[in-house]
DNA sequence: ATAAGGCCCTGACCGC
DNA sequence: TGCGGTCAGGGCCTTA
């Protein structure tokens, strides 16, 4: 699933093959891939730009062009932008192709058609609702504190809200949740200033692993390059229901806001609200 | 603010 | 071999 590191993997990848390419042809070999505008003024208005940056906001990935507008893509769960050599016959789940000066192209692979791409005046228009970079400096441990103190839902799906972090999805919650010895369903709210310290590392750490094993490929996910990321071999708990802890417990497999959820049951303890509550002073 | 359900879509998997 | 049913899953939308 194509989350912060892989979107961020994809970023790095493709970088060097696009920047200063022209797009000399769009097709779109199957409709439905075009959030906006029509799929007509899509291709005609992407014909001939050229790629000036490239950079990712959450798991958008927003190509900037040379007169001013911007492209952006979402992944969601099974989408992968391969850099291809023009030549190559698109595989079956090639849903759009751009074609670059140069002789490569660009194909946007997707095999269950959910991700999306805008060709935007304003980037903003689409990514403008997203919450804060984990990996940026914005996100410090007070920030943290103070956004879980005034929330009492679960902390999961918390996490998950890309509107206050942007670019943490389901693996990678699970897996940040493990490694701060916190419960899915524990209030956020009621989290501990310990807790939220070892939240606020664990959330750094697990991405920058994953950008640095290139992705996880649990699923369909492709680096630009066709080949598979290694994140995923790591995974203590996304995806391991079974698995023995260190702890001597077993990763089990719950559902929390209609998402699969793994964790360590003895590790990862559901604890009362602190007297008084809202204590979240951490550090 | 929060939660729950639906929707999109298709491969994998299961039982028969 | 194949058929039908069910599930997974991100994000967005609607409804409570």
């Amino acid at each position: 699933m194509p989350e912060l590191p892989e979107v961020e993997t994809t970023v790095n990848d493709l970088r060097p093959g696009v920047l200063g390419k022209k797009i000399i042809a769009v097709e779109i070999l199957k409709s439905g891939s075009v959030a906006a505008p029509s799929e007509a003024e899509f291709v005609k208005g992407l014909k001939g730009r050229t790629v000036r940056e490239l950079r990712r906001r959450g798991k958008f990935l927003v190509f900037k062009l040379d007169n001013g507008q911007s492209l952006v893509v979402h992944l969601r769960m099974t989408g992968s932008l391969i850099l291809a050599s023009s030549k190559l016959p698109a595989e079956k789940f090639v849903r759009i192709i751009l074609r670059l000066q140069g002789g490569r192209s660009i194909h946007f692979r997707d095999v269950r058609r959910f991700g999306r791409m805008w060709l935007v005046a304003d980037e903003e228009s689409v990514v403008g609702d997203l919450g804060l970079e984990p990996l940026g400096p914005d996100f410090t441990l007070s920030t943290l504190s103070a956004i879980l103190k005034k929330r009492t839902t679960a902390i999961k799906p918390l996490l998950l809200n890309q509107a206050i972090i942007a670019g943490i999805g389901n693996m990678y919650a699970d897996e940040a949740l493990y490694r701060a010895r916190i419960h899915p369903l524990q209030p956020s709210s009621s989290l501990r200033p310990a807790e939220i310290k070892r939240l606020h590392a664990s959330i750094q750490s697990v991405l920058s692993q994953g950008i640095k094993n290139k992705g996880a490929s649990t699923d369909t996910y492709l680096r630009p390059d066709g080949g598979k990321g290694a994140a995923h071999l790591q995974f203590e708990v996304a995806h391991q229901k079974g698995k023995s802890c260190s702890c001597g417990g077993q990763v089990e497999r719950i559902v929390v806001g209609q998402r699969g959820t793994f964790y360590c049951p003895r590790c990862q303890r559901l604890h009362p609200m602190i007297r008084g509550g809202g204590t979240a002073n951490a550090d």
